[in-house]
RNA sequence: GGAGGGGUGGCCGAGCGGUCAAUGGCACCAGACUGUAAAUCUGGCGGGUUCGCCCUACGAAGGUUCAAAUCCUUCCCCCUCCA
């Protein structure tokens, strides 16, 4: 018996927007995809079948977490991070590239890769594209990510250049370490700025190395929508049409509507979860905020559009009360409730596109976004 | 009845002559969160304001002082111990 190829179908496009499948050794994501965040081997707040049940199909999880603790030789010893935590469908791990730049203060980087100094305990962890790689095997990653730096914004153009070039470097190491298996995948992240000729220069570099999939990293770090969007616009043509685009870290409900009109095929991000334990619920009509005195004695679920126990089986009020006495099953309601409302996102972007639908869909849903603080049908 | 301690902003609790509209914490009112150092962080929190200040406030009423939450007197209330 031989393991499915890793594989990217394009099921159907409309305008610069693609719908397609991701076929793994672990199962099938359909896309455009969203990937909830599960850093430490956990959708915070979130029990993996709960997970599944929202319909997400791939979530991801973090090798410098992990690396820390518990260590992925231990996760090893357990069959790899999925049947540790006993999430049956693929997993992908970011490589350590975005705690380059989130923990900055905390390492010191040279040619050969990265010194951490632990948030935990402050010992020393050194990884470099080589050891990253070796770490996502160890964790049985489904698909890994090469080792990169998550280039800061605002930066001179100069230091942008340099970070890519890094980066470019590192993957090339990183496709050189990584042990090709049926199924798995390695994705190249393509970096530069918000600079055109950067990005150019990258995805070409990214693709003389051969990559199962490619992703844009280094947005969402503060540039705001429009420099995003900007940059999708003249990253994406650069990149290959048969395989799949992942936007890594993004973003808000509208900036993934944007992106996926701009081709992009996977995403992940921690709003959904940390917002969910920070009191914010999104919703159809704009996201709210459950700390507030407004809900008190609101009667409403939080989005009855969202086919979800958490989104419409309980009051405002109650999830206030919940989060205003930090009752636990308060961020875990808030959680679910936001990973289910991503995931339906995906679902309807997904229908809109192989119907052809996508602009009527995405101009409604801004609209009803805008519309503002969920309380549309507030008399 | 005697001895001692204490009453401060919604609550707890610092301050003990001026730099006090009064430290902190809680509660309360908002805001932020984008490949997770996050069940976190930030701001506001007596009233008015032409934003310079003005008014009202530290149990009550008097008093001392240029100046009182801070010192004195009387009163009210609370707590502890002894009878």
């Amino acid at each position: 018996m031989t393991l499915p190829q890793f594989q990217f179908e394009l099921l159907a496009t409309h305008g610069r927007a693609r719908r397609g499948r991701l076929v793994t050794a672990h199962g099938v994501v359909d896309t455009p995809a969203f990937m909830p965040v599960g850093t430490a081997a956990t959708v915070k707040a979130m029990f993996p079948d709960t997970v599944a049940a929202t319909g997400a199909q791939m979530i991801l999880a973090n090798t410098y977490h992990l690396m820390l603790r518990p260590g992925a030789e231990r996760i090893a010893a357990f069959g790899g991070v999925r049947a540790f935590m006993r999430w049956d469908g693929p997993i992908l791990t970011d490589s350590g590239g975005y705690q380059v730049m989130s923990l900055a203060k905390l390492r010191k980087i040279d040619g050969g890769g990265v010194t951490f100094q632990s948030h935990i305990d402050g010992s020393r962890h050194f990884l470099s594209p080589e050891r990253s790689i070796e770490i996502q095997h160890l964790l049985d990653a489904t698909i890994t990510m090469a080792f990169d730096e998550c280039t800061p914004f605002p930066a001179e153009k100069v230091a942008v250049a340099e970070s890519m070039r890094l980066s470019m470097g590192w993957a090339e190491r990183s496709k050189t370490a990584y042990r090709a298996r049926p199924g798995y995948g390695l994705f190249g992240i393509v970096q530069g700025g918000i600079h055109a000729d950067l990005r150019a220069e990258s995805a070409a570099a990214l693709q003389r190395i051969g990559f199962d999939g490619y992703a844009v990293g280094g947005l969402a770090v503060g540039e705001g929508q429009d420099l995003m969007f900007a940059t999708l616009e003249h990253t994406v043509p650069h990149l290959p049409d048969a395989r799949p685009r992942y936007l890594m870290g993004v973003g808000k409900p509208m900036d993934i509507v944007g992106a996926v009109q701009r081709g992009i095929d996977m995403f992940d991000c921690v709003l959904p979860t940390r917002s969910g334990r920070t009191a914010q619920a999104f919703t159809r009509f704009g996201p709210l905020n459950l700390r507030n005195a407004k809900h008190a004695d609101d009667p409403r679920p939080l989005d009855e559009t969202v086919p979800c126990p958490a989104s419409r089986n309980y009051s405002r009020a109650y999830l206030h009360h919940l989060i205003r006495s930090e009752e636990i099953l308060g961020l875990m309601l808030l959680s679910w409730h936001n990973v289910a409302f991503y995931q339906h996102l995906m679902e309807q972007l997904r229908d809109a596109i192989a119907a052809h639908q996508l602009e009527v869909f995405a101009k409604a849903f801004a609209a009803d976004q805008a519309a503002g603080e969920g309380d549309a049908d507030e008399p």
